[in-house]
DNA sequence: GTCTATAGCGGGATAGAC
DNA sequence: GTCTATCCCGCTATAGAC
């Protein structure tokens, strides 16, 4: 893979139009013809810069996990209470996919066809795990103080990301039956951060 | 496709084993060859029952999509009591859950890629509108009444669906991220029924 | 009905000219 | 670096024997 800035910047054209592709069509869906004519190019010149189909996917997996994990989760670092790590969570991932309404379905289709590739994903990312170890230690907090009834920390947080998450994957589904507008359902959703934070606070709190 | 019942078999056993292939690899992931090796025949006769692998997939997205929705929404029809109707959704939705954990992630993976088809498959399936507008009416009620506080009944809806599915389509990522094995996770979630309808009920009811 | 053999096409990757 | 031409494999579907 050339070095330069020049190649990185090809690199990166190529890389655009196949996380466009790889959303819209999933890997098996995607072929590398459809990548090259996103990016205004022929398909030899994928393989020049990046070997193969899989090494461009691999790219754009990764980066698209990070935006909605890695760079979200790390709200939860750290030993602040818990009242505030709730609100930062939501916030931060409201925000990420209200941008990037496309992302969790892209995600989660991948890791259900070939789960295997991300355990080895996870081997390096085991910030995720200190996150939820920390989020824990902050629930307990709060249940010792008596301030919010017990709850599992997991429990917590699998509310809380369907609450968020659910929405954008459901998303033509749900539009479909409620014969709802796409502009209007995005509205409803940007309303949401609020709602969800109120509901799981109102869920623990004694 | 031949009608009598020994045929009628052949063709059950071919569309069980589409189904499990189907779910596991996506409509693209799947081959036909896969499909005839788990029904442990030989791939021309699935051309033979069926025409093409699109008919198959037809047959079992439907049922898919059926199990889920239109077997679980007429819960919602009808003009009883909102409070009869939380329960009786989240009960419908996390029994069928439970027994196919693996069908909404198939079904929104398939949506995803392929929106147009659920507009057509929607033109026959007008009682999934009726059930949203009987729901409807059962919260409207319930605000003049003064039970729960103003939500709008597609905000309510989203919740419940969120809460019931979601963990089952990220459970590949949870379990991994969380250190969780599949088996203590699926005790998590079936506990979750009266969890659900407690955490929905404290948040509307006044 | 069920098989073997194969047609025919589409997709990933490479050769090699420029 | 970027292209055209092409290889080659794997897939769906069909032909045709039994």
């Amino acid at each position: 893979m050339p070095k330069n800035s020049l190649s990185h910047e090809a690199e990166e054209k190529i890389l655009k139009a196949a996380r466009t592709v790889f959303i819209k069509k999933g890997y098996k869906g995607a072929t590398t013809r459809d990548i090259a004519a996103e990016a205004g190019i022929t398909s030899p010149l994928l393989n020049y810069y990046f070997r193969s189909k899989e090494n461009i996917f691999s790219i754009v997996y990764e980066r698209a996990f990070n935006s909605l994990y890695s760079n979200v989760y790390h709200t939860i670092l750290g030993d602040a209470s818990l009242f505030e790590k709730i609100p930062a969570l939501v916030d931060g991932l409201m925000k990420e996919l209200v941008e990037n309404p496309d992302v969790p379905s892209f995600i989660f289709n991948e890791v259900t066809r070939s789960p295997e590739k991300l355990v080895e994903r996870f081997r390096s990312k085991i910030h995720l795990l200190e996150a939820y170890r920390d989020f824990s230690n902050s629930v307990h907090a709060e249940v010792e103080k008596g301030t919010i009834r017990p709850v599992r920390p997991i429990t917590l947080l699998i509310n809380i990301q369907s609450l968020c998450i659910y929405p954008f994957l459901a998303r033509p589904l749900i539009c479909e039956i409620s014969n709802i507008s796409i502009r209007e359902y995005m509205k409803i959703l940007s309303r949401r951060r609020d709602e969800i934070i109120e509901m799981i606070e109102k869920d623990i709190r004694i």
